[in-house]
RNA sequence: GCUGGCGUAGCUCAAUUGGUAGAGCAGCUGAUUUGUAAUCAGCAGGUCGCGGGUUCGAGUCCCAUCGCCAGCUCCA
């Protein structure tokens, strides 16, 4: 600990929500560990509010936490703060810094404390401590410089110890985050041990706006989003249609080899059969609904309901369980403007959806083998992944028992199979728990793909039934699940993660061939037929440029392999492949070989 | 949906205090025939998101609307 970053904590131990500790400990925290960069930047977002309280009058403070990647505080003021404000209000930051305040911790009871803040006239402060539970006593307070905040604590010794920090933007929050509370204003901000890993990390920040699917999708001519077309709906342009349909052929192979049905359902279906399934009820909200022949239609938003239907066609037994019902069915589902997100959240995507029947005995072995799934997946498209399991929300329906049933079943695949996970309290949908595979993108933010759902409610509402062994009619119980979720979503992740660079067996275009000079294009369109035929996905680029231009232009466009086609490739009967990553030419050699390179890049996927 | 910001050529961006819209790249034409990340020249391209208003005059100011971006909330 000798480090020069190290830093005196005054207290590491105290709660707001215990008791007062008289004899707070003194400890010792590195501020370049994750927990005390943590305390760092929590002293760096008091450095902020006192900056910003005595810039601007009137301010009134509520909770500034450090976050992921930083920290924020939430203020009401009554004009908004603007990009200007928050270079000011890193300048006065600056000089609290200099000043180098000691943060001193004090400790008063409960009664004094709401006294303290009403006097200040600080009525968020004052919630915060009449909410807080009954048998909390006493409560602390940090100040550094005058400026006083209600704190749990802990923080650095004194606002000399800030060497790095920068504010970012400015959004609106709710309080307490609930949208029936006022709308505060947010400054975000980041602060680290030292400039140099501020500097990297806004670096890093860059780089991934730089991979932003929304902008890859353009650059690369994927997909676009349209005004004149609507919010929220995708149009593929040719390469991302192709890069689409490779992902959803590898979806077909891949679910028909580990025992899957494929189905296909109508894309609108009688509102009635919508009020069956309860979505009509608890989904309305998001439906989209058309007329024909006065009769109303819900377009579908989930692609449950014909499955059941194809349950239902006939009398199951249980030799027949379980079913697997598979289909990349398209869905539609209205979400608020505000939520849309390129690829991420559209209002129509296609699922990677299936729904599995079984046998209560069954659960387990379906549940672990859709984890094998998902974990094959991931491996096969580069991904690593969190699991988390939702348990029972308040707002559920079904019996405990079934509660019980469904989510011990969760847990036992879970650890059968190894995996470790979170438990997310009451996150499960209405109708059952299910297990979470969350994916991270380049910016950090985490994206569920894969989930498990366990669903009573469904076979219940739709009477399915099997007939067992004993000869008399059972319920069968039924999984909802994805493996990577939405396909789009699932490319807008793909993009950022391989910043448009996909893998050879992913690309939309695997090679391009490109002629030195006009002389070489019959060889040149000789060479492109021959792959096209051989199943690689190539373009030609045969225009009257120099060749660097057009490997720069492959390059830019990220493909894979480009063959230069001149005097020496004409002469030979060859091409001599310029790799995409570093650039390095991999040499003459036939057509043949090139062709076997290739599909030696795909096979494995096959 | 909420708070804030932003909408100018296909793309990335300019346009003094309101005074007739400009550049680079891409595109087209021509010259050039070129060996691993941008050859040169010329041409063309915009109802400044859409609709109102203020003004002698609006890309610039005001209102409304649509969309995008960040965050919040939501995410059966």
């Amino acid at each position: 600990m000798a480090s020069a970053v190290a830093a005196r904590v005054n207290d590491a131990t105290v709660d707001l929500s215990s008791t007062v500790d008289e004899d707070a400990s003194i400890g010792l925290i590195d501020i370049s560990s994750p927990e005390g960069l943590g305390v760092l930047r929590h002293s760096i977002s008091h450095i902020m509010a006192q900056a910003v309280q005595g810039i601007f009058a009137g301010v009134k403070v509520t909770i500034g936490p450090s976050i992921e990647d930083g920290f924020y505080y939430d203020f009401e003021y009554s004009d908004t703060f603007t990009p200007e404000d928050l270079d000011k209000i890193e300048g006065r930051m600056r000089e609290i810094v200099s000043a180098d305040h000691p943060f001193v911790r004090t400790e008063m009871s409960r009664r004094e404390a709401v006294s303290f803040f009403e006097e200040r006239n600080e009525p968020y402060k004052v919630e915060l401590i009449n909410d807080l539970p009954e048998d909390v006593t006493g409560v602390s307070l940090y100040s550094q410089g005058g400026f006083v905040d209600l704190c749990r604590g802990p923080h650095v010794p004194s606002t000399g110890m800030v060497k790095a920090f920068k504010l970012l933007n400015v959004a609106g929050a709710y309080w307490r985050g609930d949208e029936n509370n006022k709308m505060l204003q947010r400054i975000y901000g980041t602060g680290f041990a030292t400039q140099q890993e501020l500097d990297d990390y806004l670096k890093v920040v860059e780089e991934a706006k730089k991979r932003d699917h929304r902008r890859l999708g353009k650059e690369l001519d994927l997909f676009q989003m349209n005004d004149e077309a609507g919010p929220g709906l995708i149009i593929f342009h040719p390469k991302g249609a192709l890069l689409r349909t490779i992902i959803e052929d590898w979806e077909k192979r891949e679910h028909l080899k580990r025992g899957y049905d494929i189905v296909m359902g109508p894309q609108i279906l009688k509102v009635d059969l919508w009020k069956k399934s309860g979505h009509f009820d608890h989904y309305r909200e998001n439906m989209y609904f058309t007329e024909v022949d006065e009769q109303l239609y819900g377009i579908k938003p989930m692609n449950c309901l014909a499955h059941m239907l194809i349950y239902k066609s006939k009398i199951r037994s249980y030799r027949d369980l379980p079913l697997r019902y598979f289909e990349l069915g398209t869905v539609h589902r209205h979400e608020k403007t505000g939520v849309l997100h390129g690829l991420m959240r559209a209002r129509q995507f296609t699922q990677d959806d299936a729904h599995i029947l079984c046998i209560p005995d069954q659960l387990n072995a379906e549940i672990r083998a859709i984890a094998d799934f998902v974990d094959y997946a991931m491996g096969v498209f580069g991904f690593a992944y969190e699991v988390e399991l939702s348990t029972r929300p308040h707002d559920s329906i079904g019996s405990d028992e079934d509660w019980g049933l469904a989510t011990t079943a969760l847990e036992l695949a879970l650890q059968d199979n190894e995996i470790a996970y979170d438990i997310n309290e009451g996150d499960g949908a209405f109708y059952g728990p299910k297990i979470d595979f969350k994916l991270k993108d380049a910016l950090g933010r985490k994206w569920q793909c894969a989930t498990i759902q366990c669903d009573f409610t469904l076979p219940e509402r739709f009477d399915l039934s099997y007939i067992g062994a004993d000869g008399e009619k059972h319920r069968p119980v039924m999984l909802h699940r994805v493996i990577l979720g939405a396909v789009e979503r699932f490319m807008g992740v793909l993009i950022e993660h391989y910043a448009g660079a996909f893998p050879v067996w992913l690309s939309p275009v695997q090679a391009s061939v490109l002629t030195v000079t006009d002389k070489h294009i019959p060889y040149g369109e000789e060479v492109y037929n021959r792959l096209i035929e051989a199943g690689v996905r190539c373009e030609k680029d045969f225009r009257n440029e120099k060749l660097g231009y057009k490997i720069r232009e492959g390059q830019v466009q990220k493909v894979p392999y480009m063959l230069v086609i001149g005097d020496r490739e004409v002469e030979s009967d060859a091409v001599s492949p310029r790799q995409r990553d570093g650039g390095k030419n991999l040499g003459s050699m036939g057509v043949d070989e090139f062709v076997a390179l290739v599909r030696g890049k795909c096979d494995r996927y096959e």
